[in-house]
DNA sequence: GCGCGCTATTGATCTCGATCAAGGTTGTCG
DNA sequence: CGACAACCTTGATCGAGATCAATAGCGCGC
């Protein structure tokens, strides 16, 4: 396993997924135990199962979390996006797959000082039950499509989250033309959505005939309307903005 | 709104969901901020984006959160069964339906004082942290359920953990005969696996025909063998027992 | 008891997405 | 360059579950 450590004292995870809100003495004592593995596209971060001596943060790169039955039925049920975290405390085994999608970047903590870190941080603790509560959120959301849209939904509704997500890392907005790299091969998009391959080619195809997107390659999408996008997905098109 | 409001000092929410590791003082604390409400089966606790200042947890009866789509598809996100808790810290708007698929009861903590008790009370934050998780190993359990499994696994499935929950609730074993009440309309279970209420009427036919149920009534199931159930789940069947 | 509303069952038919199958594209390595 | 592998597209056909429709059980109030 090509796996890559070094330490670093400018970690992005400080100012993204844990460390918002961390002191100076903090984030020195969060270096101690901090190191990175670098993993390439299709390699395998762990197992379901595996023993997981850590917890980690994206830096760069996707990885996916999946479930797969014993016949080979396989389910994305989460993909790692760049500041996402991967892990629970007082969790010592992986519960899902972790591939990477692309070449992928972690900034890993051992387990035991981190959760001791945790236990003495309380601002840290509540960032945790913050962002697990977003994924649960995610993962309803998800539940939503897997169980209720159409192929065509579906794959608008993917498109939509990726070119959401992607406009924030890039910090733009989100009207007008908007471009992005699928991080996902077509089987990796349908195992996500509960969907053949062939079925997400086929609709990414009509998506195409009809103007909704276009190609360049095979990975990279441009989005020439993205409200005409998010019509496609079934959804509520005032983006949740509620209260 | 048949709403009672009734205070008492012997919440069973102490010895489950919250406060295993509570001292007195804290008890005597949260017991201020604690009031009871009760619904009837088929009321509304809150509508998706209604200003929600309580959280709560699950003291008697079954409530769904459920999404629905503008064109009416529907799609049950969770089941709370006594003890789930209800409602996220820093969230004042409810993100979800919820609804008593039974007569309910609540134990209701008043959102603000119920926030600072938890700033100051670590292991309280550690609970809900941990509750969390399991809400989202929960869902993303489901995600694989209703991405790739059969109208006859989810039935399944459905009947699994029902059954396992209810025997889990009477301290009872989960071999052997084992007989529930199901707490749901063929449409609310229609709306959980993601199916039509006519799949799943002909599904537990099905599964009645083949003598893996007996019904008692329309609601009542009796599963006279359990693991051959579960053999109908798609699932490994060692009840996820890892490391 | 009778009629009404709600829930569940069952049948007939249709349709969307799965499956099976055949190429086409792209990239890599000798 | 050519051969091979991985990935993607498109076509033909199939089938699980949706949809449409009729009927049946089951309280509940009058």
């Amino acid at each position: 396993m090509t796996t890559a450590i070094k330490r670093c004292g400018e970690c992005p995870i400080r100012h993204r997924a844990l460390c918002a809100r961390c002191e100076p003495p903090e984030l020195e004592e969060l270096d101690t135990m901090k190191f990175y593995r670098s993993f390439e596209a299709g390699q395998t971060v762990v197992w379901a199962g595996d023993r997981m001596d850590f917890m980690a943060s994206v830096v760069s790169g996707i990885a996916s979390l999946s479930q797969t039955m014993e016949d080979g039925r396989t389910q994305i049920v989460g993909l790692l996006l760049p500041s996402d975290f991967l892990g629970r405390p007082g969790r010592e085994f992986a519960t899902y797959d972790v591939t990477a999608t692309t070449d992928l970047v972690m900034c890993c903590f051992r387990r035991k000082p981190f959760e001791a870190f945790m236990a003495r941080t309380p601002h840290l603790a509540n960032r945790m039950l913050e962002m697990t509560l977003d994924e649960l959120d995610a993962a309803r959301e998800w539940m939503l499509l897997l169980g209720r849209k159409t192929a065509r939904e579906k794959i608008a509704s993917l498109f939509v989250i990726i070119g959401r997500r992607d406009a924030a890392l890039k910090l733009k907005e989100t009207d007008g033309e908007l471009a992005f790299d699928l991080p996902l091969t077509r089987e990796a998009m349908a195992d996500y959505l509960g969907l053949t391959l062939e079925t997400v080619s086929r609709q990414i195809s009509a998506l195409k005939r009809e103007g909704l997107i276009r190609l360049e390659g095979k990975r990279r999408i441009v989005i020439p309307d993205f409200q005409a996008l998010m019509a496609e997905t079934g959804d509520d098109c005032d983006g949740g903005i509620i209260g």
